[in-house]
RNA sequence: UGGGGUAUCGCCAAGCGGUAAGGCACCGGAUUUUGAUUCCGGCAUUCCCAGGUUCAAAUCCUGGUACCCCAG
């Protein structure tokens, strides 16, 4: 039919979970010329028989038989494409890397960048794919001036944004996101509608390569024999405990201290150097300023500072700050009412209301966030 | 070996004759496409030990033991 050979193709990147099924059969509906495809992104039985218990991670031979069960009720072509390598090098290592270094990595964003959006990208080109799309939870659309707009997923409990800022221009006008205008459960109804097997599967979380929720765990088995432990020092310098390296921690977290005083300590710093924890009260968590590094604009900004809004991590709300340009792709982001537990390695997102206008790494500022406690 | 004080959950700590608060830590769960955070739940049949008084003792009495302080 004429109508078949003018339809665009697409490929979506399917892994065996509810939202990329669902995305598969709307953009289906939607008149496009669908194939899937299932990364393979990490050998699990290696794994597997490494950490003990049920390890139900992203994307196992099972999710890969789901993925393949659903393309094939909608009849589209499967493809399994092996990334393993490039995923380890891509995600893996510098996942491990940073947290070695004292940072605080989010393997998701790189993943995104690398995996989904340059590698896989480049396959669906391959494979004669117009668009690549998957199941985020955001919109993707054309502003006036050209520019295409990465905007928040209507559904304020999914918008999956944050994990998109590295996106270009060129990337976002060769991806379709169906699931941006919908809700999880509208998404949920249409998957039971579509009676696919898939339908109650639950969420995916946590590091999808890491077994047991346990990455301290993983990273000596990666890397076994390092030893960063170190002492736990307060603000002033007081040695008052001793923690078993600094890759077990991370900056604004509460457990796993062990240290009994009268009010319920957490990690402000991370001193790899000295492989110190520096721990304080809630109080002493709070910036009233960060910079960050490896900054992608979307949205290119007109001036060299504003106001917009950002996020410091997935889970939470966009707070008011003012943006200011530095060389070499920094920035300064500086809030009005201070920040809690800023994280190096963290990403910060820029958001102007619900569009994206982009991001950055968050870098190292243990001064800046002691010099934060002492002024309150 | 003169005097004084304290001994209650891993840490801190209420309790003062009526049948063991709370905080921290820890453990478990919920939430979550990163790590955290947060939330919910659990956590001393027993109060240094041994006797005694009492209907009833962590709380009173006696004797031990340990630690602390001041004197030597």
């Amino acid at each position: 039919m004429a109508q078949a050979a003018t339809a665009k193709k697409v490929l979506i990147a399917m892994s065996g979970g509810v939202d990329s099924s669902v995305a598969a059969v709307l953009l289906q509906q939607q008149g496009y010329e669908v194939i899937g495809a299932t990364m393979q992104l990490w050998d699990k039985s290696r794994e597997a028989a490494a950490a003990t218990g049920s390890f139900r991670p992203c994307c196992t031979l099972e999710d890969v038989m789901d993925a393949a069960r659903v393309a094939a009720k909608l009849g589209i072509d499967f493809h399994v494409i092996n990334l393993e390598n490039e995923f380890r090098a891509a995600v893996v290592e510098p996942f491990i890397d940073a947290y070695l270094s004292g940072k605080t990595p989010n393997p998701c964003i790189l993943c995104n960048e690398i995996i989904k959006f340059q590698l896989l990208l480049a396959k669906a080109r391959e494979l004669g794919a117009d668009y690549l799309a998957t199941g985020h939870y955001v919109l993707a659309q054309p502003a006036s001036s050209g520019l295409v707009q990465l905007k928040k997923g209507v559904d304020p409990a999914k918008d999956q944004s944050y994990f998109l800022f590295t996106l270009t221009q060129e990337q976002l006008r060769a991806t379709l996101f169906p699931l941006g205008g919908l809700t999880k459960s509208e998404v949920r109804r249409i998957a039971a509608e579509q009676r696919l097997n898939v339908a109650e599967k639950k969420e995916s979380q946590e590091i999808c390569f890491v077994a047991d929720n346990d990455y301290a765990a993983f990273i000596a088995r990666q890397r076994g024999e390092v030893d960063l432990s170190g002492e736990i020092v307060d603000q002033t310098g007081k040695i008052i405990g001793q923690h078993r390296g600094v890759y077990r921690h991370t900056v604004g977290q509460r457990r796993g201290l062990g240290i009994a005083a009268p009010e319920p300590l957490f990690v402000t710093s991370i001193d790899v150097a000295s492989r110190r924890l520096v721990v304080g009260p809630e109080k002493e968590l709070y910036s009233p300023v960060l910079f960050a590094e490896r900054v992608n604009w979307i949205i290119p900004p007109s001036q060299n500072s504003f106001s917009a809004t950002c996020k410091v991590r997935y889970r939470q709300e966009p707070v008011a700050c003012a943006v200011e340009l530095l060389a070499e792709g920094r920035i300064r982001v500086t809030f009005p009412s201070p920040v809690r537990a800023v994280t190096p390695g963290q990403a910060v997102v820029i958001y102007g209301g619900d569009t994206v206008l982009g991001g950055g790494w968050i870098e190292n500022s243990s001064q800046l966030l002691t010099v934060a406690g002492k002024q309150d």
